[in-house]
RNA sequence: UCCGCGUUAGCUCAAUGGUAGAGCGGCCGGCUGUUAACCGGUAGGUUGCAGGUUCGAGUCCUGCACGCGGAGCCA
């Protein structure tokens, strides 16, 4: 008999299958049983029916339990009555363990602290399940894009010698008696490889060992970084908002019976459309002071400010130009103004706030020299990276992008944490 | 690190300073179209920890631990 996958069953209708899964709800009414199976794929009704099946089978059926793992077999067929339009008529049913304790997870509302705990247990519910293969989705169109477009998959290293930008804390751990970090940015290696293969990305973990605690931030956070050369900040954006506009459309393809079952309005999703509206720095001021939102030139903008600036449009607005003092040291300064970098941060719609920072880097090596002085950087850990403007320095851009904070955004989620699977959280690394 | 809130049954939550309760989940029973099914029965407690006030503390006070929400910082 032919094992099928939930998603596919209307493929099937008429067939008989077997559907290799987890029982996910029981609800039984006498002689009847209705068996909610899930398999990673969906959740499907199995209908037991007790004057179509051996007394054995009802009675196995009557024994399983919330989780237990069972195989099953019967013929597809469409019924209104059933979820998903669709249900099995079971004629067999195989048990391959049946769950002897109180399942932890029961189908009512629990806390957060709760489901945390049982992380490993929580994405088992459809809901959690639903984000995850959004994630994968998120993930999957992010490189098939940057590897359509030329761009080279380049793996930078996660213990590094020094901090990227030396403002963030990082994580210290024990290099054969030396002091090494878990990395936050896998940036400066990719200003190397650009020189070698011209746009290169790398996609990986990152660590931040700040005690955020706020719905945007985990210490363990995955974040896909282009680099390209002989490419300034305008092209930089340009790729930005293609990439990010490819990656909804693609989600919107072919996630979208996840989407609405997070009950995403898909709508806002749809209307993603480059190019998204440009909005320096100096303007977003003006904005937020007529807002109520003051703040004084210079300063970075704070939660408030970043969530206003992010409800203004309906496309992730680009913010430009910042302020030098406020962004990181190789970043670019604005001819006409050197006050300013050539940079931008860009922030999702519905109040969802960055996604992407990214800025045109320093391609001379006595400015570079001289920033790593003012913000006391030590530079003999940056020789190497200072080198890169001395052979064949070339106007360069690139861009980081938060994974977690992008599925958060396209699924809707109040937290960040809910779009990773194992969240990694200040007061959190269990399970 | 700062501000605010919280911690009572497996889970979600009630309980004027006066006998610790409900719903869900578990277990037993009933029901042939359920939709987080429903109905009846039943078991289940060191009220986060340590002190204090009081005739009497889940409730008031002090300290601690843990968590949640937010801020700062950032993707």
């Amino acid at each position: 008999m032919k094992p099928i996958r939930i998603a596919d069953a209307g493929r099937h209708v008429g067939e008989e299958v077997e559907l290799r899964g987890w029982l996910y709800n029981r609800r039984s009414k006498g002689r009847i049983q209705f068996l909610i199976l899930r398999d990673g794929t969906g959740l499907m009704q199995a209908v037991v029916a007790g004057d179509e099946v051996p007394e054995s089978v009802f009675a196995i059926a009557d024994r399983l339990t919330q989780e237990s793992s069972v195989i099953v077999r019967g013929s597809v067929r469409a019924d209104r009555r059933a979820p998903g339009g669709h249900e099995l008529a079971v004629t067999d049913l195989e048990p391959v363990q049946v769950v002897e304790e109180e399942y932890p997870i029961a189908l009512k509302e629990h806390g957060v602290d709760f489901l945390m705990d049982h992380r490993h247990l929580w994405i088992r519910t459809p809901r959690q399940a639903a984000v995850l293969r959004v994630r994968a989705e998120v993930i999957r169109a992010i490189r098939e894009w940057l590897d359509d477009n030329g761009f080279a998959l380049v793996d930078t290293p996660i213990l590094t010698p020094a901090a990227a930008e030396g403002t963030t804390t990082l994580f210290t751990v024990d290099y054969f008696g030396e002091p090494a970090y878990l990395a936050q940015s896998g940036q400066l290696y990719n200003e190397a490889a650009i020189m070698a293969l011209g746009r290169v990305y790398c996609f990986g973990p990152t660590f931040r060992a700040e005690k955020s605690k706020t719905r945007r931030h985990l210490t363990e956070f995955w974040m896909v970084e282009p680099e390209m050369a002989y490419c300034d900040q305008e092209e930089n954006q340009r790729v930005q908002e293609e990439l990010v506009a490819a990656v909804v459309r693609r989600v919107l393809e072919r996630r979208r019976p996840d989407l609405e079952f997070l009950g995403r309005d898909v709508s806002k999703l749809e209307g993603i459309r480059p190019p998204f509206p440009r909005l320096p720095y100096d303007e977003a001021l003006a904005w937020l002071e007529e807002q109520g939102l003051a703040l004084p030139w210079g300063e970075d903008f704070g939660a408030p400010h970043e969530t206003a600036l992010s409800t203004r449009f309906e496309q992730p607005v680009f913010v430009t130009r910042y302020p030098a003092r406020c962004k990181a040291f190789y970043m670019q300064p604005d001819p006409d103004r050197p006050e300013v970098v050539l940079c931008a941060d860009l922030l999702a719609p519905e109040g969802y706030g960055e996604i992407i920072g990214g800025s045109q880097r320093i391609d001379d090596a006595s400015l570079l020299e001289q920033r790593i002085r003012e913000h006391g950087l030590p530079p003999e850990v940056f020789r190497w990276y200072v080198d890169l403007r001395r052979y064949g320095s070339v106007p360069h851009s690139g861009f980081g992008l938060g994974v977690e904070r992008t599925v958060a955004w396209i699924c809707g989620l109040e937290h960040i944490r809910e779009a990773i699977p194992f969240p990694r959280l200040l007061h959190r690394m269990y399970p």
